[in-house]
DNA sequence: CTTATTAGTGCCAAAATTGCACCAATAGTG
DNA sequence: CACTATTGGTGCAATTTTGGCACTAATAAG
């Protein structure tokens, strides 16, 4: 580690707040990093840091070279994402944030394929509903249902996001087969609910073609597909979710979409997201993979669905 | 070394063109560059240089990087030189390049006293005639006649710089006292002459205080005051010098003024040199020591010959 | 053709780094 | 108000990295 590093490290210290989260971060040791920045104090000849026994504050030229070290930080990087600007081959660490359906059901696939094309490429997924800054935090790409707010970002539509209503048969059973979208909303319904996104009421066309919302008796939320179903599947609540948590419920008889001649409008698209720089190959490779797999007209996931085409287009 | 420091090693190596002339200015073996570099070269993913057995070019990527890098050393030395400015106590390496009796009469004695009051600075100091490039080469401050050419440069005057006419008493002798400049002209002259600065004429303003130019008749031209004061001593030559060169060498009645009353016109003055940036405390401070050292008003040299005051001043 | 110089490699000693165990100080907690 | 957990710092031993030497292969120069 030498002198440039130390500032790098002084930087993810300070932006971290603490020597012990940096050292985390970095599973290293914290006496490495406290030995380091005194290190840096060393050889620059000035302290950067008050320190108290348990938390530190930056001087005045700390203060001046954590601004340093940030364009230093800046310019690495810009000079790293231009030497892989040449490489030919795919190579390196693919770093992937994905929401987890969206991530188990179809990012691992394409990994395990896309792994066994380029062995030298190594993959870190993060699967977590949270959006992540993937800048600060190095992601080569993110799968997302929305496009994000921030906008040094770029976003690419890679998927339409349709909407279902669907109940198990022992459902229909018990509350019999709504026939208006009034009916259905006195039933309990078990919708998606994450931080990005909120699904707690039903956008559709109305005859005259004009939107309509009307809100659904929510018993039941998670920011899982998982789990969503199985409470769909045992018959205590009808479901209304994003086409892309079904396999093959709807194929086996074990899902049935109800009022399927309402004209639901389209969610949120699913979007690949990737920061507004050059890509390195392996970056845009693993696009493309998981474009191939998804499908261009119809998502893959749709397929699955008996007469898809034909539900809820009114 | 890591990633930061393998760039500016490539930068190095491509600057000086082989990596056995970089490994032979940084003092370590050649068999390290040609490790380091190829261990860069794998952390990029791209071949930088292209090899024969025994020389290399840059490949495309090689160019960019080297551009990288030039941005890297620029940003890494202004974080160094801003550290710098936090500097209470003066530390570090002083390095500076004077001409050789410039260096040896007037800027050792300060560093001797420099080093007392200050032992934490290093010193380093380059003598030689040729004026270096005292950027790439990384030095502190430069003690020269003559303003240099580059105006990324600053330039202080600190003294006045004095022509003398001198000879020895044997000298006198065999030629007897001139009394006129046209016949000094016929006499056997000694002249400083380097790269820098030639002193093969004499100037001087007339009666009429009209500037006048008059080539002298140089038997032997040496870059050095001591030589030059040698063969005016030896009574073969008189001696065409800047004032700076004479010691007791007047006052001890070695050496006699010849035609005090010609009105000579200044040479180039003594100057200090840095680069156009912060100083570094430990610059500030010597810089001034010299300053103390030569004077104010009146540079050191010229209080030990007598009368000076009134010599060549028409 | 010979010589000298270049970059590259394997090996080993030396130097630097890391992580563990532990310490002192302190903020938060019951 | 004591107690616990967490913070940054230090000494020491193990590991990793580095640097230098000897040697090779290739080639430019004389």
């Amino acid at each position: 580690m030498d002198t440039t590093s130390r500032l790098l490290l002084l930087l993810d210290v300070v932006e971290r707040g603490s020597f012990a989260k940096a050292a985390l971060a970095r599973n290293i040791d914290r006496s490495v990093i406290s030995k380091q920045i005194s290190r840096l104090e060393e050889e620059l000849g000035v302290r950067l840091l008050n320190r108290t026994t348990r938390s530190f504050s930056l001087t005045a030229a700390g203060a001046e070279m954590i601004k340093k070290a940030t364009q230093l930080r800046e310019l690495l990087g810009e000079t790293v994402r231009l030497a892989e600007n040449y490489h030919q081959e795919p190579r390196g660490v693919l770093k992937i944030t994905a929401s987890t359906t969206i991530g188990r059901r179809f990012i691992q696939p394409v990994i395990n394929d896309f792994q066994k094309r380029f062995p030298q490429v190594e993959v870190e997924l993060h699967l977590n509903e949270l959006l992540v800054d993937i800048v600060s935090e190095g992601f080569d790409l993110a799968f997302r249902i929305g496009e994000p707010k921030d906008s040094s970002l770029i976003a690419r539509k890679i998927a339409r996001n349709r909407l279902l209503l669907l109940a198990s048969p022992a459902f229909i059973d018990t509350y019999g087969m709504p026939s208006t979208i009034e009916e259905l909303a006195k039933l309990p319904s078990a919708s998606y609910s994450s931080q990005s996104v909120k699904v707690e009421s039903i956008h559709y066309y109305d005859e005259q073609n004009k939107q309509c919302e009307q809100k659904t008796f929510s018993t039941f939320r998670a920011n899982n597909g998982e789990v969503l179903l199985m409470k769909a599947l045992s018959g205590t609540a009808y479901v209304l979710a994003p086409a892309f948590i079904i396999e093959n419920e709807i194929k086996d008889g074990l899902l049935i979409p109800l009022l399927p001649k309402l004209k639901l409008m389209n969610f949120s698209d699913m979007y690949a997201v990737y920061p507004h720089r050059d890509l390195p190959v392996r970056t845009r490779l693993f696009f493309d993979a998981v474009k191939d797999y998804l499908g261009y007209q119809t998502p893959l996931w749709e397929k699955a669905i008996p007469d898809f085409e034909k539900l809820y287009q009114g």
